[in-house]
DNA sequence: TAAGATAAGAGGGACAT
DNA sequence: ATGTCAGTCTTATCTTA
């Protein structure tokens, strides 16, 4: 169906497909094929009921749903994502395997659709957070879980695809927090941390807890703290972790006022106010930990 | 100025209805 | 399904040393 890709108006072989409203435009000269849509008739075959009139289809024909689904049976040779920007190494061999599928069957076809705007923005995650491709092939490998177990449907994408990139970080110990993600990401935090609640209980995901021993690096790394108040923190927090306190508790918050003790121990000077601001948590709940601390009464 | 205290509110898990 | 409860964290404001 696709067998005049070349632009109507300049000629070149530059077309592609715009993400969101699932038009065909060149990408050199900006003409958009709105004819598009009537050609794509003989696609819809697969979603047709055999034999009757599905009620699904008796609106207009160009119903953000049809098209949608007319379009998603091809995949740009182009290795571009939507924004026009060349695709990194893992993602383009991600891609390439989805059109390997996409050339065998075309019954996955909405599914793919969906897998590639989930893989775009995954891209643009990737670089906004600085992550390697280990964590990025993860998360790619869950987000498609998730379409297999039918999760996706109802959700956003970027929700999704966003808690599977923080499954990801966890899983691979890359401490970054839902924080972290939620403001490169631009979807509200609790909307991600719904989803990556389902994943985790659905997908049964092994993830381990944070530790909040790994955190310590992270937080000190901002602020200028010995190395000897650094091994009184650890020593401190496997006690608390030894003694089951560690529980339920935000593990930067604990770690950041286990360090905040360390320092008041060993006499580094440091204020709430820092080690707050290196943990991305309040004075208050540093506080808290403190008051449970001491409670403890550990002696390291 | 830093630290501590208090109050109100959000979000979600457990559990009962 | 909906509501309540205890617990956590955040934000904001006020007090204390």
């Amino acid at each position: 169906m696709f067998s005049n890709s070349n632009c109507f108006r300049c000629g070149k072989n530059s077309l592609l497909i715009d993400e969101v409203t699932g038009e065909q435009f060149c990408s050199k000269c900006g003409y958009v094929i709105s004819e598009k849509l009537d050609a794509s008739g003989p696609e819809w075959r697969s979603f047709q009921k055999e034999g009757g009139t599905d009620p699904t289809r008796t609106g207009a024909p160009t119903s953000l749903t049809m098209h949608d689904r007319g379009l998603a049976t091809i995949i740009s040779p182009m290795n571009k994502d939507s924004s026009g920007k060349p695709l990194t190494s893992t993602m383009k061999r991600t891609i390439e395997r989805l059109r390997t599928w996409d050339s065998r069957s075309k019954v996955n076809a909405p599914v793919d659709k969906n897998l590639r705007q989930a893989l775009s923005e995954l891209s643009t995650l990737k670089d906004k957070l600085s992550l390697s491709d280990a964590v990025i092939e993860k998360a790619s490998y869950i987000y498609r879980k998730a379409l297999e177990r039918k999760l996706v449907r109802g959700r956003s994408i970027s929700a999704m695809i966003a808690a599977a990139l923080y499954a990801a970080c966890r899983d691979a110990e890359t401490p970054r927090t839902l924080k972290d993600i939620t403001n490169t990401a631009n979807v509200k935090r609790k909307d991600i941390a719904k989803c990556y609640r389902l994943l985790h209980h659905e997908l049964e995901l092994k993830v381990p807890v944070v530790d909040s021993i790994q955190c310590i690096s992270r937080i000190s790394s901002k602020l200028k703290i010995t190395e000897k108040a650094k091994r009184y923190t650890v020593k401190l927090l496997q006690e608390v972790q030894k003694r089951k306190e560690s529980a339920g508790k935000d593990p930067m918050g604990l770690a950041a006022s286990a360090l905040y003790l360390s320092c008041v121990k060993n006499e580094v000077s440091v204020t709430q106010r820092d080690m707050a601001e290196s943990a991305n948590v309040t004075e208050v709940t540093i506080r808290n930990r403190c008051k449970d601390l001491k409670r403890l009464n550990i002696e390291v």
